[in-house]
Order: C-alpha cells, then structure tokens, then sequence
DNA sequence: ATGAAAGCGCTAACAA
DNA sequence: TTGTTAGCGCTTTCAT
C-alpha cells in the first residue's frame, strides 16, 4: 500500500507564522483585513515551506474548485486525434485555454461527451458532479445544445459557448464565420473571379451556414450568381473530392473554390489533380481553419485562421471575470478570424 | 454572486435507500461486505438520483484524488503549439491515456515544467501539493530528470517514465527508439542502398543518442562504414535542411536518409528539391514520429510510427494497478514503435 | 484585525 | 454485514 508523504498544510504554516490558520488563508485569498505586516510574516512562511493550498480541500471549503472544463464532442474529437490528419484544434485550446487558467491558479480539464447520446444530460451532470468546476467552455457543436446550456445554467455554474450566436446564458463568443467568409470571397472576387465555388460543410454545425451565408453576401454585393456554385461535404477529406468534382466538372466549371475545412480543401486538391487542373492556375483555392497540413501541401493554401487560441483564453477570462463578480454574459464577443495568403490564390484565368 | 444548486451527496443516496452513509460508500467503492440485495437497493438509489461521488471529497477522505497528470516539457510544447506544424504528441497522449483514465473513473490533467528552470522541483512539488494526483505520467526530456523522479518518489506517488530506461523508482516505457532505428535502416539496406545517412535529434533528448545507436549497428551488421554519414540537428526543419545538404553534397553523396524526426524529414525534402535531387528515385528518405503532415507531403513519407497513445494507456493502467497493489515497477516495459511505409523509399539508384 | 467553531462530502478505523 | 465516530484541509460564519 502507498502512503504519501505528509505534505504543508495549512496548519504548518499558522504554526511556523504563530497565527491562526485562518488568518493563513485570509493570505492565500487576498483577503482584506490582515495587517501588511502579518501579511508579509504569513508569506514568508508560506514562502520558507513551500505551502501550496489543496484545491481539494479549498473546493470542500465551500470555495472554488479551480477547475474550468473544457466540452468538446467526443465522437468528432477522438476520430481526430485516430485520423491524426493535422487537426489541432484541442491543441489551440490548451495553448489559450489552459495558460490562462494558469495566470490564475486554474488548470483546465478536458471532458469529451456524445452529442448524439440520448444521455448527455447524465454524461455531462456526472462530470460536474464529480469535478464541480468552477467554468465550462463548450465548442461546436454543444455551444447550441439548450440540453447543455440549461442544465449548466440550471447548475449556476459559469460557462462560455464558443462559436455559438444564441442569446441565453453563458457567454457567446465568435470567430464571426460569416465574415471570414466573406473575406475569401471577396478575395477572390477582386481576383477577377466570378465563378466561385463554395464547398459546405454539414449541417449540424451552425457555422456551416453562416459561412454559407458569408459567401451568398460576398457573390451578392459582388453582382454574382451562385447557381449551381454550392456543394456540400461532411468536412471529410472524400466529401470534398466529391464535391469539388462536381463543381469542375460541369460546361461552366468554377475557377475559384473555397472550402469550409482544410481536409475538404485537400479533398479538393486532390480531385483537381485528377482533373489536371493546375493550382493556383487554373484553380485558386481557400480553406478554412488552417491546420498544419496546409502549409506543406502543394501548393501550400491560402486559408482562414481560426483564433482558437484566443477565444479559448477569452473564455477563460470571462468565466473567472464573472465568478468575481467583474463580468456577465452579454452580446456574443468577437475575435475576428484572419485570411491567410498562400500560393494557391491567383488571378483568375482568362476567359475563351 | 453565484451559488451553485446544491447536488445529491451521499447522505442523500442513504436517505433515501434507508443506510447508513457508508454502507454506500462501500457501494460506491466496490468494497466487499455488503449483502447483494443491499448493494442492490442502494446502486437503485444512486442511478434513481444520478448520483456521483466528488472526488474533491473524496482526496480528502483520504482515498485517491483520481486525478493523473502528464507532465510534459513548457518550453518544447508550447513551441509546438504555435508553430502549427502538425506535432501531435499532446494529442496521442490524452488518445491513450485521458480515455484510458475514463475507463476507471480518473482523470488527466497536463502539467507543463521548465525542463531548464532552476525551480523545477517547486513547480511540480507545487503542482502534487494542489492537485495531490494519484500518479505522474513523464515524458522526454523529464522522464530520465532525478531531480523529478527523486522528488516523486519521495511523494510516494506512482509515476511512469516514457522513453526513459534507466532503472530506480517508477515504471519505465519505452517504444525502442534503437529498435526502430534498426527497422528502418535495414529496411533501406535491403533495398540495396549503402551510403545510408543519419541525422540524429539533439543530444538533450536520450533517445536521439538511442537513434544512432541503432543505425550504427543495423550499419555495422550490414558491413557498412558510418564516417561522414552522420549529420545532426535540432529538431527543426530548418537544422534538417542544413544536415541533408551536407550529406548530399560531398563527393561521395548518401543515397537514402533517415531524419530522428518529421521536421527534419521535411527539412530533408526541401535541401533535395534544392538541389534537383528526386524522392525516392535518387534519395531514399525515412522519418522518425509520423506525424500529420508526412501524409501530405510530396512524395509521402516513409516514417517510424510511434505508439504514444498505447504508451500513455499503458502508463496509466500501471499507475492505476499499482495503487491497487497489483503491479510494481520492474523492467523496462516495451510498446515497440513501427515502420510505415510510403512512397520515399526505392531500390538504391545505380552506381556510376 | 484576529481567533475559535462548525461544516463541506467523503473514507478509515473502529464498534456493534 | 452494518453503523458510528473521527478526521482530511480548507472556508465560512461568528466571536473577540
């Protein structure tokens, strides 16, 4: 059997301070109400001992948990990470997400929980039950499940929906998908392209549509019809083959796609290659989210960053904003994504 | 102010299945005595009002904290994270070993330490004192760090130790980075090639040293000489390009090359398209780590896969054992990593 | 400004 | 086999 060894607690530091403990922990709060001097001579000890506070102990207090969870689906994510296909967007998360809960004493659990599960009601209570965090920051595509958001609203506990537009609880934050949309289609537009085809991904993702809707505005303002410039993919790599085919290969072929993800862009890749369709030649091409394989494709492509990193840190702000009191929930937040050039963007063919 | 909704505890799930609170804690923790029938009623009432014990409670009962934490090195992950060039090791991590923890009701948590800070021991003595985890998973460069496993052992804590051989305290995992070396060399000395360079990762990491040494003797074994054919790097792609142009440039040029990892392989790629050298036509190419982007290179990269995400699941399954009593650290544990091949590798070009 | 007492939800050692 | 008691380390009242 293991037993550890006894470690600093409290009490040793009240002893080695000669204080009561409770004024310890009026210290380790930053509590007001404790002479500077007493203040100083506590830190010291703590200091001297190396105490570090339990937040298991500060949870059973009646305190925080310092513990912020971070939602993702768990079908999606674990096939991700199997695929091991460049997606990097629990990565992101961790770099935004977790270093801020640092600054703050926080760490940042990751918890994977079926959409599609007829219990995610019971998945997602048991891991507040048993974690109770004090913060959740939920991600496509949960930001929008009211199953979720009214059970953590129902729970008081904070929480933050990232690329969620909804109002109701929680903090929205967005990457503004339709206007990253609109960037590439304008892009492209001032390319000269007028037949610019947008590949979608699936429904079940709101943003799906409001990038969608980005590209309809884009061709709209730019005078543009789009018949016949639409398909759709399941964000899969084939998915955009298929549908990149298509669009290539009708009497009026496009001379301009922008996908809705980096696998459906290399889908898209590959069935010009097929083709024999040269890009950025004959075929300019944007992704979106710029994951790490775009960069070494040939041609490496132009795409959208997402700044996951960032609205993973802002979530972690406002959820610890909101527990002091310094924050609450309002109009979504938005952070911007950003178009990325490559050499897979050229002016668009001439016409015969 | 927020106040959370109060949640079913234990005393709940006695009341209202008429025992006392222990009896469920014996319920709950698989103890034995208890009569069938009562088990019975009292797991009705837990699933009747979802309850779910918190492990905050439960550490301070006394019991584990069912927390893990993976440690990994600051400085080299949150580079990896921004860079953005597909490094998914984070990601193959929480693949093996966050299901793994589900799987019994654990949880990981990633911890990141200075491997170079002189306070390396206050962080992570400050890291066990707040999250008083149940076990430590270490990677390279920590895993071989006395300084670490000392301060772990003397924690009682059970640790495993990826990559590391050494003997003393915790569970050593390796993948056998001098076996894969092997695997790849011979693979290439089977195709005929001869001049078969290596360029070894830095000397920080103990498996770089492990690397060579298993191209020295899959070399020595095939009969051939090693002078000038060994190159080195940082793990960048840059110090990639630089070792490949000079084992590529002497009179007497390397026809295959194995880089210690996948940066260094594109590193490599990019050196011999500068020089007009084909792949695999001229130069046989073999990478160490597979990451995403080897897939979509051109040509695709033969690669030595390396198992992390079993390492990890096994880590955590012999943390776990353990503090049941029902293993113990002993030898070297071995999830032999694999060669994958692509289109990088041919039959050795003919001699002039 | 500081200290004392109670209790958070659970497990462990003991008693019945 | 079950229940009782005493903590675990901390934060909250409430006194002083």
């Amino acid at each position: 059997m293991i037993r550890r060894k006894r470690s600093v607690t409290i009490k040793h530091v009240a002893a080695d301070a000669g204080v009561s403990f409770q004024t310890v922990s009026r210290v380790i709060n930053n509590e007001s109400g404790v002479r500077p001097e007493m203040k100083q001579r506590v830190q010291a000890s703590i200091d001297k001992l190396g105490y570090v506070p339990s937040i298991a102990a500060q949870r059973m207090g009646g305190s925080r948990s310092y513990l912020i969870i971070a939602l993702n689906d768990r079908e999606r994510t674990i096939a991700d990470w199997r695929a091991r296909q460049g997606a990097d967007w629990v990565d992101q998360m961790l770099l935004g997400g977790m270093l801020k809960c640092h600054e703050y004493g926080y760490r940042m659990i990751i918890e994977l929980v079926d959409t599609h599960s007829d219990h995610i009601e019971r998945e997602l209570a048991a891991a507040i039950a048993s974690l109770q965090p004090d913060g959740v920051i939920l991600t496509p595509p949960h930001s929008s499940n009211p199953l979720i958001t009214g059970l953590l609203a129902e729970h008081h506990i904070s929480f933050a929906r990232i690329g969620s537009l909804d109002p109701g609880p929680g903090f929205a934050l967005t990457m503004d998908d339709e206007r990253a949309a609109r960037l590439a289609t304008d892009h492209l537009v001032e390319l000269g392209h007028r037949r610019i085809g947008f590949i979608a991904g699936p429904e079940e993702y709101e943003l799906s549509m409001w990038r969608v809707d980005g590209w309809k505005a884009a061709m709209a303002r730019a005078g543009l019809a789009i018949d016949g410039l639409l398909g759709g993919g399941d964000f899969s790599l084939a998915s955009g083959a298929v549908a990149a085919t298509a669009l290539l290969s009708g009497t009026d072929p496009v001379t301009a796609i922008i996908a809705s993800n980096d696998q459906m862009a290399l889908g898209t890749l590959e069935a010009a290659r097929a083709l024999g369709i040269a890009i950025p030649h004959d075929l300019s091409l944007i992704s979106f989210d710029d994951t790490p394989i775009v960069r070494v494709t040939h041609p490496p492509l132009a795409a959208i960053v997402q700044p996951i990193a960032e609205v993973a840190a802002r979530s972690v702000e406002l959820i610890i904003a909101e527990r002091a009191g310094k924050a609450a929930p309002g109009e979504p937040i938005v952070v911007p994504a950003s178009l990325v050039l490559r050499n897979s963007t050229a002016p668009a063919p001439a016409r015969d």
